[in-house]
RNA sequence: GCGCGAGUGGCGGAACAGGUAGACGCGCUGGACUUAGGAUCCAGUGCCUUCGGGUGUGCGGGUUCGAGUCCCGCCUCGCGCACCA
């Protein structure tokens, strides 16, 4: 093709990145001893004596549409960093499993008609291949697969510990807080002695109770329970989902399909009994900040208070209505109350009979009594969508109940409303309102025609048809035995809640948003659950020795589905149709000896596979435990220091050195993966109390896309660019215009763009440069095609300044390095370091390339510049790096050689170039010593003609920041 | 609506701590070498300019000797949350 025979060429980087990937894998480089077990290497591990680091990527799922160039983003990263510091001298662990199981390969195997196994199986395959091509340095002992029965044993494992313990709130706990898991037995162990009451205070004992009561008592308390409860039914899907799962809009995240409450007996975690740790640890963990906010935000907790407000009159069983508020101190602006429209208590409280004389007819409905106008506004109420809720808006919508209570603090009568702007799934479903200091029961009183007291001073200026929510002192809060009025709003909720403790109105508490997490899956492609019922239908962990349950093959597996509106469908698991494996005679060991036991037969979700794989990663081969304490201490055990940013006194809670991976997971993977490992903890399994230490989000790659008139994508790749009258670009296909867009690569934009391809044309150090080359890694950026070349070039120009293009043979100059390219070397080292510590890849890269450039000027490149160089662009692009070093003379792969170290007597400049700026503005330049004192460059700058001229009419001040610039301010 | 983040050449993006705005790359312009150039190399490239200079980091103000960077007020875009009491 080219005269030039020894030229990088696509052609002759796909040898050379081939070749070195094949001598990589046989010589196993890049695997990392492990301190213990069947990985261990005490000579290795000696030799990397700079300490240890874990580096973790998000784990894959296999598409089966095969990688396109925004998927190996992080991947790359991630490698270039374990690259770099394996030449710090550090003991790095990069490897990459693939997350197997799961909804999306069970739909991708329903439509091609093949077992999800196989299927799966194969896509790996593709994967596999493509990210090696990409020549990741990872760790191949450790890719491990959840659909492996050796991994998913372990799940199952993780599950029988859940199932196993319970939540102590007063259990104290290593780092002097309250609250931590700890095994069922020992709960057993107290009921039994009666040094834990019993629940049920009847004067029996534990062993007076039934197998079936104690089992309900037990179940009560354990961290994965099942109970029947409204849940989120998918019918499109087959499945319910969690709550994360479901869209604001209540849609599937996955499919877009409508999602329905049903009231269904679905296995559940009590992830709420985590709130709290949740939330505070993320002052111990370096993430994004927005990261720590979605999730604070999903947890949602906000402290307030609970008050009890007694019901006006006699109804039968009506207990006083408690509420929960986050402005207790408001209480006496409460003028009405609102339930939400299937709180319990409505069904008491409602009176039959018509409307009481006077009653306003703005609250009836247009009904002639409470019983009907309740019962028609709750069924319009359950008929209405998520969607069509949002849709009204803040319109507000309720009845009376024809009921009063009392304000406990103002002894006023209050109405008592439904309304659905009030939720049953938040506080206790019912709310005092404050129409002076809440928007929305203003926006209600407005409707209902009811009075609105203001208790704080709204500030000057704020409108009078508003509610006031900021800060101010309280007014008209005042009775006999309290007086808020004039204390500012945090002084007087402490001052009401001490009021109404001591008077039995209530009690400070906290709520939260984060709800138990839904853990079946009505689906076959996923773990089963280590679970059966006996005849009397309790839950039974299966022993360990049982462990793994293993997924049985089933004549069909793909799920029923049903049409996604239909909401009165039910889930129906596919494993539910394999009688034999189902109905089983076990010894489950627990002196019961042989019963019929029935399987469970849902499956976990794929998050369940996905919640523990990094700890997996540390001891694969473990088939004593899920991982040996030396291996989890050594690999993510707590640090001596906290994280950057940590506030005072905060300890390390350890986990993952670097976590990559996209925003998408910042409640769903993240969130249940730190609620499992805390459980582990406090069961002992670990000794760190995060997963993911440091978490960093990636940005997304995105390519132009375009769309015909109608709106219809049509093929990226066959659009062609013009210039628009306006000189914009403009955009036709197929002589037609079309307008362009940046968005997903992928099928349904056809803009997919593979890495299959890259690979072919350029080579992979070549796409891998690229990709670094483009902006900083946190933020999304678009794919161009089109410019990848220029990565190219500065690998062929760094070929060339090594290799002769002719003959092929090492052209380097032996001589040593002159002074200045010393220092551009030095001055390079530095901020390459500094680059590649905080994954700032895309300016070390246009260090590099001036580097490269500088020595390309020299007539001939100096042998210890050039093998700098060399090693510096090794953890980027490491195929032609470890062609070059290897030319260069060095038989050992560069892999564990030292990064270079920047000379500082090299880094200081003799001279420097000032500035003489003018009233500010750059006026001259001059070269000065960097060691010139202030009078002296004040006196040379003075000096100059430009400034003699300026300051013809006097001086005013002179700002002198020596060597670099001086400021003359005339007069 | 609330919260967070971002606005710099034709494009992706640099700019450590307030101190030479536009590093590096793409594209573009010109040149060299060539049968050829969509290869390679060299030079140039924010805008305006009477070639002195002027002007310029979303807009308007402010602090400062000096502001892309700090403060105040707007605008636009992106993300998250969204009747959470």
């Amino acid at each position: 093709m080219s005269e030039t025979a020894h030229r990088y060429t696509a052609e002759l980087a796909d040898e050379i990145e081939l070749a070195w990937q094949d001598r990589w894998e046989s010589s196993g480089v890049f695997n990392a001893p492990n301190p213990q077990g069947s990985l261990a290497d005490p000579d290795e591990l000696a030799k990397r004596d700079g300490g240890h680091l874990l580096v973790l990527d998000m784990f894959p799922y296999p598409s089966g549409a095969g990688l396109h160039v925004g998927h190996p983003l992080g991947y790359i990263a991630t490698d270039v960093y374990s690259r770099y510091h394996r030449m710090l001298g550090k003991n790095v662990l990069h490897c990459l499993g693939y997350d197997a199981f799961g909804l999306p390969a069970e739909q991708y195997a329903v439509q091609t008609g093949q077992h999800p196994r196989v299927t799966t199986e194969a896509n790996i395959v593709i994967m596999a291949r493509q990210l090696r091509r990409l020549g990741l340095g990872l760790d191949q002992r450790r890719s491990i697969q959840t659909m492996d029965p050796d991994y998913y044993r372990w799940t199952q494992w993780i599950f029988l510990q859940i199932f196993n313990s319970w939540y102590d709130r007063d259990a104290e706990r290593a780092d002097g807080g309250r609250g931590r898991a700890r095994p069922i037995s020992e709960l057993v162990a107290e009921y039994s002695s009666g040094e834990r009451a019993l629940p049920s205070d009847d004067g029996r004992g534990w062993e007076d109770l039934s197998d079936l009561e104690r089992a309900d008592i037990l179940d009560s308390h354990r961290l994965a329970y099942a109970s029947e409860a409204p849940v989120n039914w998918c019918p499109g899907l087959g499945t319910v989902l969690s709550n994360e799962e479901v869209t604001n809009d209540g849609r599937s995240e996955r499919g877009n399909f409508p999602v329905f409450k049903r009231n269904l007996r679905q296995w559940m975690m009590r992830i709420t009994d985590y709130s709290d740790r949740l939330a505070d640890d993320l002052d111990r963990v370096q993430w994004p900040e927005k990261v720590k906010a979605m999730q604070r935000n999903w947890i949602g907790r906000s402290h307030g208070a609970r008050v009890a407000f007694p019901v006006v009159g006699t109804h039968e069983g009506a207990e006083p209505i408690e509420v929960f508020t986050t402005r207790p101190d408001t209480l006496f602006g409460a003028t009405f109350m609102v339930l939400a429209p299937e709180h319990p208590l409505v069904d008491i409280l409602v009176p039959e009979g018509e409307w009481a004389p006077g009653t306003n007819p703005a609250w009836t409905g247009g009904k002639p009594g409470p019983q009907t106008a309740v019962t028609a506004y709750r069924r319009a109420a359950s008929r209405k969508s998520d969607v069509e809720r949002q849709i009204e808006g803040k319109d507000k919508t309720g009845v009376f109940t024809g009921a009063w209570a009392t304000n406990p603090a103002t002894g006023e009568q209050l109405p008592i409303f439904i309304a659905d702007y009030v939720l049953m799934g938040y506080g206790t479903g019912a709310i005092m309102a404050v129409p002076g200091q809440d928007e929305r029961d203003w926006h209600f009183a407005d409707v209902f025609d009811l009075p609105k007291i203001r208790t704080v001073q709204p500030s000057e200026g704020h409108p009078e048809d508003e509610a006031f929510t900021g800060d101010g002192p309280a007014i008209n809060s005042a009775n006999d035995s309290i007086d808020l009025n004039g204390k500012p709003v945090a002084e007087a909720k402490a001052a009401m809640i001490d009021w109404l403790v001591e008077r039995g109105h209530g009690q400070a508490t906290v709520s939260y948003k984060l709800r138990d997490w839904l853990f079946s899956r009505q689906r076959y492609w996923g773990e089963p659950f280590p679970i059966v019922f006996d005849t009397d239908g309790s839950a039974h962990g299966v022993p360990e020795s049982m462990l793994p349950i293993e997924l049985p093959e089933v004549p069909d597996y793909s799920p029923r589905t049903f049409d996604p509106e239909d909401a009165q469908s039910s889930p129906e698991p596919p494993l539910g149709r394999v009688e034999d494996w189902v109905n089983v005679e076990l010894d489950l060991g627990d002196g019961r000896g042989v019963q019929s036991y029935r399987r469970e037969t849902n499956t976990m979700p794929n998050w369940a596979g996905s919640c523990w794989y990094y700890l997996r990663y540390l001891d694969p081969e473990n088939r004593d435990e899920l991982v040996s304490a030396a291996n989890e201490e050594y690999w993510i055990g707590p640090r001596d220091s906290a994280v950057d940013g940590a506030p005072a006194g905060t300890r390390d809670p350890g986990g993952v050195d670097l976590y990559i991976g996209g925003v998408e997971h910042a409640v769903l993977h993240l969130l249940y993966a730190r609620f499992w490992h805390k459980v582990l903890f406090d069961l002992g399994h670990v000794s760190s109390e995060e997963p993911f230490r440091t978490y960093f989000s990636q940005g997304y790659i995105q390519a132009a896309a375009f769309r015909d008139d109608r709106g219809q994508p049509v093929e990226a790749t066959e659009v062609e660019e013009g210039v628009g009258a306006d000189g914009h670009p403009s955009f036709t296909w197929r002589g037609k215009p079309v307008t362009r867009e940046f968005g997903k690569i992928g099928k349904s934009l056809k803009n997919m763009v593979s890495p299959d391809e890259m690979y072919a044309a350029y080579g992979a150090d070549t796409l891998r440069l690229y990709e670094m080359g483009l902006g900083p890694l946190d933020q999304s950026k678009p794919w161009d095609t089109r410019a990848i070349v220029g990565s190219q070039r500065f690998l062929q120009r760094l070929w060339r300044n090594v290799v002769d293009e002719e003959t092929g043979e090492v052209r380097v100059a032996e001589a040593p390095m002159d002074e200045p390219t010393a220092r551009v070397l030095h001055r390079t080292i530095d901020a390459v370091r500094r680059d590649y510590d905080e994954l700032g890849f895309n300016t070390a890269i246009a260090r590099l390339i001036e580097l490269n450039n500088a020595l390309t000027k020299l007539d001939a490149v100096p042998r210890e510049a050039a093998e700098q160089l060399v090693l510096m662009v090794a953890p980027l692009a490491p195929h032609i790096a470890e062609e070059l070093w290897s030319r260069l003379g060095h038989a050992e792969s560069l892999t564990h050689e030292d990064f270079p170290v920047a000379d500082p007597a090299l880094l200081v400049e003799d001279s420097v170039t000032c500035v003489i700026q003018i009233k500010g503005k750059v006026r001259d330049r001059i070269e000065v010593a960097a060691d010139i004192s202030e009078d002296d460059l004040r006196e040379q700058a003075l000096a100059l003609p430009k400034v003699l001229e300026a300051t013809a009419g006097g001086v005013r001040t002179v700002i002198v920041r020596a060597p670099k610039l001086v400021n003359v301010v005339p007069l």
